[in-house]
DNA sequence: AAGTGGTCTAGACCACAGC
DNA sequence: CTGTGGTCTAGACCACTTT
């Protein structure tokens, strides 16, 4: 850990100590820095931190400021988290069954959004994601286990060094990152409303008339090349989906 | 503007200039502190700023890289913009028709989510939002206004200085701070699939089986106060909605 | 070992707010 | 004027990658 970073927490433990009110004025750098007996620029990254943290504000010639709720924001689906950890954040024990791996041309589509060279195949993954401990009152007698979404997932064949067979890793985040080298970003979704698709409903048991929510997706790698095109569609009646919306 | 902001300008410029190819390496810092003949922690705020835009990246011990696609993040509905400003980033023309102004006991749910003092009541406003422009293939014959959501805002009555008979307005945010001296922030958004009620498929013309997103949301105003409790149903066939999604 | 980006220090001057 | 945060310089050492 850096020394800025521990500086950010020691500033932290000042605040809550000093139990410092919404609003009001923190002590200014030259003052932290013979607090922390560091040096401006170190004082100056800790606080950049807490401000991007939006705990802080600063205002030129006045000072830095204690804002007025230092409450923590649940975070939705604005931050890229993969299922499995969604799943896990809302308590539940996250499961996967793999439906089927194939090799496939690209659609056009495909071909368009991922930028994809002349030849290329892609693989698909076609998995079941569903949770144990769903909520007691909730629970189908005799099924203690509920889906939560339908995952389809292609990839170009070339970021593989082998053909996958298997995934044992739980996410395809980290599949990727231990066999492909590729570090997944950020991604571009659409979002909008669906029914349960007949491949669904007579194979995965899913309800007929269940609305579902479907995630249409762009994932990109931190090198910014598009890598995964991908379609989840969820039963949003365990997992609920929260954004935090900023005013720009 | 700083000498940071002007550097970065600068190392865009040679970017495009030397018609880098995406992917490849940039020149080292040193090179860039004699090519600006600026210090190597301008140079680094200048990379800093160009990786915040997602246009470089940077890996310790071999150098800097241009990623590969310096175009531009359309913003999603991440951004908290109005309804009105949403239809208009469609290229479309907003139309609002005021259905109802109604003063209401609030909900328990309302109680508890806005935090609401008791014997307080509600002012609750339905509108519906149209757009006039709707592509013309997909245009109806005769009809050329074409209902894009439904919205139900609800705010506590003590906000508003008069009883609010009309609004002028556009946008309720923009009604907020006019007349109220509210500022919108920040939203809570739960999002889920819904079917259109009875009652929007028989005053409004929505289609019996159309599938709506309906956008859940409470609006906290830079105070960090609940103010708005809403329920807006979305057709989606017009209006499609992007999230960028960022890994933390 | 050499070269890259990552972090930290010490010191300076500037821009803005308030007395 | 003083005190605040904002910016910039020069120099040092560290961590990681490649030769």
């Amino acid at each position: 850990m850096s020394l800025a970073q521990s500086a950010k927490e020691n500033i932290l433990t000042y605040i809550t100590e000093e139990e410092l009110s919404p609003g009001v004025a923190l002590p200014t750098e030259a003052a932290f820095m013979e607090m922390l007996g560091v040096s401006r620029h170190t004082v100056r990254e800790a606080l950049i931190l807490l401000e991007q943290e939006r705990l802080i504000y600063r205002v030129q010639g006045k000072g830095t400021f204690l804002k007025r709720k230092p409450q923590q924001i649940e975070s939705g689906i604005e931050k890229l988290e993969s299922i499995t950890d969604i799943i896990r954040s809302f308590g539940l024990e996250p499961r996967t069954k793999m439906v089927k791996i194939e090799v496939q041309d690209p659609t056009p589509d495909m071909v368009r959004r991922l930028d994809l060279p002349r030849g290329e195949k892609m693989v698909t993954f076609k998995r079941v994601r569903s949770a144990q401990g769903a909520p007691a009152a909730d629970r189908t007698p005799g099924v203690d286990e509920e889906f939560i979404a339908y995952c389809v997932d292609s990839m170009p064949l070339s970021l593989f060094p082998s053909f996958p067979t298997e995934i044992e890793e739980e996410s395809m985040f980290q599949y990727l990152a231990h066999h492909c080298g590729v570090v997944i970003e950020r991604a571009v979704t659409t979002i909008s409303p669906t029914r349960a698709t007949y491949e669904m409903v007579s194979e995965l048991g899913v309800e007929q008339d269940r609305l579902l929510l479907l995630l249409h997706q762009i994932h990109y790698d931190n090198r910014g090349r598009p890598v995964i095109y991908s379609n989840d569609y969820f039963d949003t009646h365990f997992i609920q989906f929260k954004i935090n919306r900023l005013r720009p």
